[in-house]
DNA sequence: TCTAAATTTTAGATTTGACTAAATTTAATT
DNA sequence: AATTAAATTTAGTCAAATCTAAAATTTAGA
């Protein structure tokens, strides 16, 4: 089956707010997609007509196992031409994610396979993020967010939260990138910020709402 | 600026015809588009209306300079595609334009260079037609269709003027691909179908439809 | 619990691109 | 030159996706 782009972003966005708070609701939706809570719910009934979304009214709504099938197989593309753009043609990875939000949308399965084939079948995408595979397989690395982690210890950054080119201009410019080892070495209560070390590298602080958005896995 | 897909479309499909018939016709369009004359003359309006196009109720149309400059930067895209298609990703060059057909209307103008340059800045898609640099310069190359060619002479295969998946697969079958070289050895004036000899093939005839959209080059 | 606030949905418009059927203009033929 | 045929345009609809404003429902606070 064929959807329109629009669909398409309405799945995909529904399935990665569905990660966070299980059930998903009109305005969440509005604010991810930069659209009004109205035109959500004219999509909403369209989706359910095509048994792509669970929903009654009011009630909020979740995908079905086949809409969350698409939403996995966009993922896949999108996260397959982020790597491309990087790996390939040498993009830098905080400009990629508006150009892979239009090639996502390419429709051909046989095209994506083979890009998977040519960049020989890549795990994660420049952010971290985890690549399905054909069958919309994929692991969640366990991860959690740099906040969340206790004084001492060191990690390496897995994923960013954020793909905003703000965000992304940021870490850039603080020299964090997916990989970087870092150890939190003071947490400040009155505003949540952090001092972060990372080798060769003077002490870094970074506020709350950064943090946040830094996803790390423990080093072993 | 940024047009719609459908927009572009129209640009791209009126540069083509305008290049064989200098002036274009509303019917032609909409054959060519596969849709119908009312929505081309709906869409020559606004097409007109952003100065694209030089055009006068049921006097015919052509594009303005600005209109010509979008459509050649879609071609670009077009070919650019297929060629990667066909280098990068092994597809058949029978089975790439209708994939390319969706990629040419991706946006990012850096996306277009940087693939251009990771191509090696080629001069030909796999069919054989020019593919337009960044300031959309090209050369056409003085090529004559099959049909035209006298008897006993050798030529080049340089482009297929039709890019159908039928007719690609009919020369795939003939052995007939860009580069191959052909002699004429007979020609048929009942049905002008014609004889051709491919070294180490037997003898191969081909009707004049299909002579006709097969573009050579004299060899030297 | 009852009301006020927040959330969500409905109703009615708008835009883009397409369509059919009918009218208009141009071209062709007798 | 007149009439038929072909090409083109107009008028009126339609579907997808969006919007605003108003109504309905749910939630939360006094």
């Amino acid at each position: 089956m064929k959807y329109s782009a629009s669909k398409e972003n309405y799945l995909k966005t529904i399935f990665h707010l569905q990660l966070e708070s299980g059930i998903v609701g009109t305005n969440e939706v509005a604010a991810s997609l930069q659209t009004r809570p109205a035109s959500v719910t004219d999509m909403l009934k369209k989706l359910k007509k095509e048994k792509l979304l669970i929903y009654e009214k009011y009630k909020g709504f979740k995908l079905t196992t086949e809409g969350r099938k698409v939403a996995i197989q966009i993922i896949r593309k999108h996260r397959l031409w982020e790597y491309f753009l990087v790996e390939k043609l040498q993009f830098d990875w905080s400009e990629v994610h508006e150009v892979a939000e239009e090639l996502e949308h390419i429709s051909s399965k046989k095209l994506i396979d083979r890009l998977d084939a040519f960049l020989n079948f890549p795990q994660t995408d420049p952010h971290g993020d985890p690549i399905p595979d054909r069958q919309g397989k994929f692991i969640q690395p366990h991860q959690q967010s740099l906040l969340d982690i206790p004084l001492h210890t060191t990690a390496r950054v897995s994923a960013i939260g954020s793909q905003s080119a703000e965000m992304l201009a940021l870490l850039e410019h603080k020299s964090i990138r997916i990989g970087t080892k870092i150890e939190v070495k003071k947490k400040f209560p009155f505003d949540n910020s952090l001092e972060l070390k990372i080798r060769n590298h003077p002490l870094i602080t970074l506020s709350e709402q950064v943090a946040k958005n830094i996803l790390v896995k423990n080093e072993q």
